[in-house]
DNA sequence: AAGGCGCTCAACCGCGTCAGG
DNA sequence: TCCTGACGCGGTTGAGCGCCT
């Protein structure tokens, strides 16, 4: 049996969006909010997949969207996210307020996975790429308070991505990181709210469903099963920082590339 | 001036996951 | 418990643009 269309095909429009069918969907979300693309275009008078009306809100017409070039903290950030997550866009645009999935995504492909490539860094295992076969593991540590100014455009070459940290810990090179990470909630909602922070990590819904309330652990905000390994709610302490970090919003300034 | 080429990024496609029946 | 439909994600594609020859 194979799989339903998402919609029908036959009446849908493809291609580069008209600024009227722009203005319709944002005129619909606006008086309706997100949600049930798959009957949005519908209601909305669109001749679009519901899909496409979903990644047209969600990766050009969403009002919070920071569009423009990325900034040498910025590009500094991805790299570090991708060098823990490996390609999950969607958990390291979370990470960045105002910047989506495709968009990080995209902006990987075309300047930082060359960027890396010319630094001799492979982009996948973030090892100089004289040293990919090795399998050893990379020691990703931390290192709070130092400046992390363009610390990419300084990293020396061949040199493995690697911060200094008061706790050090080590992940497997393989992208399929088991994220045995000390980390903070992503909601200290009142301490965030005092500094202006605003949440940037997407709950999953069963993490909400679960009864987590505000008390979530890194790896639970980044999809991990609770109880999983790289869960830490159980911990009795659920407030440590992420590595040194404030939560939410990943503050990456007391981070270091050696 | 124009054709070729490479780059960028918006959009599409297919699959995995999950909730609800 | 299984099935189905909807959503979300990551990989891929291709139109449009600018640069080079």
């Amino acid at each position: 049996m194979g799989r339903s269309p998402c919609c029908e095909k036959a009446h849908t429009n493809k291609g580069a969006w008209t600024k009227e069918e722009d203005d319709r969907l944002v005129a619909y979300i606006r008086a309706h909010g997100e949600g049930c693309w798959r009957s949005l275009p519908k209601a909305a008078g669109l001749m679009r997949c519901g899909k496409s009306c979903r990644l047209r809100w969600i990766n050009y017409l969403r009002p919070d969207l920071k569009r423009g070039n990325f900034t040498a903290d910025e590009d500094d950030l991805i790299i570090k996210l991708h060098s823990l997550l490996g390609n999950k866009w969607s958990l390291i645009a979370a990470r960045l307020p105002g910047r989506t999935d495709n968009e990080i995504k995209n902006y990987w492909n075309t300047h930082i996975r060359r960027k890396l490539l010319g630094r001799g860094i492979d982009p996948v295992t973030h090892r100089p790429i004289a040293d990919a076969g090795a399998g050893t593991v990379t020691t990703i540590s931390f290192q709070p308070n130092k400046p992390n100014a363009a610390v990419a455009a300084q990293a020396p070459q061949h040199q493995p991505i690697k911060a200094v940290a008061t706790a050090v810990v080590k992940v497997p090179r393989c992208p399929d990181l088991n994220l045995d990470l000390c980390i903070s909630p992503p909601c200290q909602q009142k301490e965030d709210e005092e500094l202006d922070l605003k949440p940037a990590v997407v709950v999953k819904r069963e993490v909400l469903q679960a009864g987590h309330g505000g008390s979530l652990c890194f790896g639970c905000s980044l999809g991990i099963q609770k109880g999983a390994p790289g869960c830490s709610c159980s911990s009795s302490n659920s407030h440590h920082r992420f590595l040194g970090l404030r939560s939410g919003m990943l503050d990456f300034r007391g981070l270091e590339m050696k």
